[in-house]
DNA sequence: TGCCAAATGTGAGCAGTGCTCTTGTTTTCC
DNA sequence: GGAAAACAAGAGCACTGCTCACATTTGGCA
């Protein structure tokens, strides 16, 4: 079970999800393609441990990255988290792809299993976030919200137990949203070939703009 | 072979560009599946159709909903720009995709047929960027920018002919990151389930941010 | 110790994929 | 009319996920 999580994890070093293949994890595995099943249901069900175990390493990484630094400001630390984020994304990009890529075929994550892990990365930009507010080191934003929205962070508000105000936790999520994004450009390749000699150095710089963006 | 791209996006509606089937198309044609490769050359080749094909219908969304504001103003054109992206991904998910997800497995797009039409979208962004700076309604960002950083822009400046500084264009090309990466999480529902009650409102007051911190 | 049942492994088989190669049939053009 | 080019067919290879009937190993209990 453990050892096929593991080599389905190997075999994602080298290899996207959407080719990832049940009958060669069998082979290694030293075992016929068919006594696969016998620990395995699916396909889905390997993707989504492997979904569970790459949440989990992420987050790890991202915590570890926040904890290590517990003494420093949370705009400071938010920034390692992010930069902890990239790291592991760039060290793990089939594992990235997992995560944020295109959703393979007729894969649906079972919510019950990957919500909670997933949550961990965005979790700890929030709770950052509410140090911040809890320190009094976040600008709150001007401007208003729309009623909806507005509706929908109280409830994320809630549900992190939050006291940092809706307009807030927005810039928070769309912090999260354009974080994945930056990293997803890097991983896929999307910044034309060559357009960036100095990734890391631009990705620090946009970071910054983000970071000041949501008020810290 | 107009019929063969036209059948491709067609099946891209329903399935993932993972899942895209030469067989399938062939099938569609009536015709047999071997006697497709005398009009593609391999699936590659079709991906590739396909992405420039996406490509150009994506470029031309942006760029009618900017045209057809001329008299606004930049900062407002920008915005009608980022939604004509979002209406365009959300109503083409598996197009969307194959541009800006996880790339397809061995494939690696050439670069001679797929660069100019994927500059389409990022150049309008750039464009405006230029326009508002000419303009004078540019607030360029204080704070340094890493050398290595300010090379790659000069480079991307002199590739645009613009004049406008090289921060503001690196806050552009954040922003453009920034806003595949709101969409993505849309189109690919990486939010939580039920998170997002009004995700139309909730774009908006985040790319409001985003516009404004690129200075417009 | 002996036995039975559960756990585990096997191999054949089905339907699907991309792709190649050889053969056959149409068009097209001179 | 005949040669050449274009198009189509069909068999076949290697791969995928998955199922099923069957064999073997293992563990626990009487």
């Amino acid at each position: 079970m453990d050892d096929i999580v593991r080599l389905g994890r190997e075999q994602l070093a080298s290899v996207t999800p959407a080719e990832l293949s049940l009958r060669a994890v069998a082979r290694e595995l030293g075992i016929v393609s068919s006594a696969i099943y016998r620990y395995v249901k699916d396909r889905d069900e390997l993707l989504t441990l492997l979904i569970v175990d790459a949440y989990d390493e992420l987050g790890a990484a991202v915590e570890d990255a926040v904890a290590a630094a517990s003494r420093r400001s949370p705009r400071a630390r938010v920034l390692l988290a992010c930069q902890a984020f990239r790291a592991w994304s760039l060290r793990e990009p089939s594992r990235f792809a997992l995560l944020f890529g295109t959703p393979v075929p007729g894969y649906a994550a079972p919510a019950e299993r990957t919500v909670e892990p997933g949550t961990r990365v965005p979790a700890v930009l929030v709770q950052l976030l509410e140090e911040a507010w809890l320190a009094g080191d976040l600008t709150t934003p001007e401007g208003s919200v729309p009623r909806t929205v507005r509706r929908d962070m109280d409830r994320i508000r809630e549900e992190f137990g939050l006291t940092a105000p809706g307009p807030s936790v927005a810039k928070g999520l769309g912090l999260w949203s354009a974080l994945v994004g930056a990293v997803s450009f890097e991983v896929f390749d999307q910044y034309g070939p060559d357009t960036l000699t100095d990734p890391a150095a631009f990705f620090d710089l946009h970071l910054e703009s983000l970071i000041a963006a949501v008020g810290f």
